[in-house]
DNA sequence: GGTCTATATGTTATATTATTACATTAAAGA
DNA sequence: TCTTTAATGTAATAATATAACATATAGACC
C-alpha cells in the first residue's frame, strides 16, 4: 500500500495534501479489515484529523476536534490511545522534536523516514531515500547496535519562505 | 576544542564517561573566558550533573540536584535557563524523542551529530555519521531546504545488551 | 438470541515537561 | 559611583502525557 500521489523528486515530498484525504482513508479502512484490525470511529476521526491537517497537528488540538456527542468532552487518553493505535499501525507519525503527529504516505512499508519541518510554514517533508536509509543500517552497525525507532527531523525553512522574506 | 578522549570507531563513541569531568569543566570555563561568557556557578553545577550523569538526565533530575542554598528549593525556570546557555554554546545536547540532555563531546566544532539510544541501560552512543549527514544535506538541497537544526535520533538495543538477553 | 471474553472507550486524577511574567540581584562598563 | 545589562529568584500556569479504574461495545461461542 503506498498512498502517496506525488512526484517523489529525490524521494522527497510533502506530507500534507487534503484532496486525497476519503481515498486513503478507504484505504486504511480495507486494510484493517484484511488484517482484522477496528478501525474504530474514533480511530478514523482522529486519523482524518491528522490528514486534512495543513501541518502537524498536536494531540490537543486533536482532543480539541473530536466530535463530543452532547456529552462532556472527551479527555486526553481518548485521543492518546488513538495515536498509539494509528503510530503502531504506521499510518501516521509522531516529530518528537515538536510534539505533533502527521500522517505516513507510505504505511506498511516499514520504511525509515526523516522530516523537513519548515519552522515557517509549518510544511513538513519527508524522504526514505535510499542513502539515508543506507546510512543508517551502516551506523547501526558500527555501533553495533539494533535499532527500533528512529528520529530524524530537520527544523529549517522551505525554499518558499526562504524566497518570501 | 574537542573533549573526547575515546577511540572513534566509526565517529561513534559513548557520551558518558564520568572520568574526565573536571577537566571538560576546566576547559569550558577557559572557553568563556575566551568568549567574554558567564561561565556562572550555576550553569556550571549544571554541566557538571549533566557529565557526571551515567545517562541522559531530565530538567527536574537536574532541578533536584541543584544546591538549595539553605533557601528554598529552586524553580523550573532556574534549570531551563542554565540549559538554554548551554546548549546554545554547545556544551550540551537535547534528546527530544527522550526529553532528556547530554553532554556534548565537541563543543564548538559546530558538527551536527546523530545519537544512538539504548532503551536497555540508557547508554547513548554519539557519532558525527558523515555519510548521514551528507545524505541529509543532498535531501535538504533536493528539497530547496536550509536546515537549521537538526535531530537524528536512533533508540534501539546496544551490543552489550543485546548480548545480555 | 444469550452469554462470555477481549478490546475499546469513558472518566477522574495526576505526572511530567516547559514557559510566562515580573521582581530582585549581581556583574560589567562608563 | 552610577548605570545598564545580564543573570537569577519566584509565583503562577501552560502544554504534553500517563495511571488507574469503570463502563461499554464488538466478536466468538453456545
Amino acid at each position: 500500500m503506498s498512498l502517496c500521489l506525488h512526484d517523489h523528486h529525490e524521494g522527497l515530498h510533502p506530507v500534507h495534501s487534503a484532496n486525497d484525504v476519503l481515498s486513503r482513508l478507504d484505504d486504511i479502512e480495507q486494510f484493517c479489515q484484511q488484517q482484522g484490525l477496528r478501525f474504530t470511529a474514533l480511530r478514523k476521526q482522529v486519523l482524518q484529523m491528522i490528514l486534512r491537517a495543513d501541518g502537524p497537528i498536536g494531540a490537543y488540538d486533536l482532543l480539541a476536534g473530536l466530535d463530543t456527542n452532547g456529552s462532556r468532552r472527551a479527555a486526553p487518553p481518548t485521543v492518546y490511545r488513538s495515536l498509539d493505535f494509528l503510530l503502531e499501525q504506521g499510518f501516521i507519525h509522531r516529530l518528537s522534536s515538536i510534539n505533533a503527529y502527521i500522517p505516513c504516505c507510505h504505511p506498511r512499508e516499514g520504511h525509515q523516514a526523516a522530516f523537513l519541518i519548515c519552522q515557517n510554514c509549518q510544511q513538513v517533508q519527508e524522504t526514505s531515500a535510499a542513502s539515508l536509509i543506507q546510512a543508517l543500517a551502516d551506523l547501526a552497525a558500527a555501533g553495533d547496535f539494533v535499532p527500533k525507532q528512529t528520529s530524524i527531523e530537520i527544523s529549517g525553512l522551505c525554499g518558499r519562505c526562504r524566497n518570501e522574506q
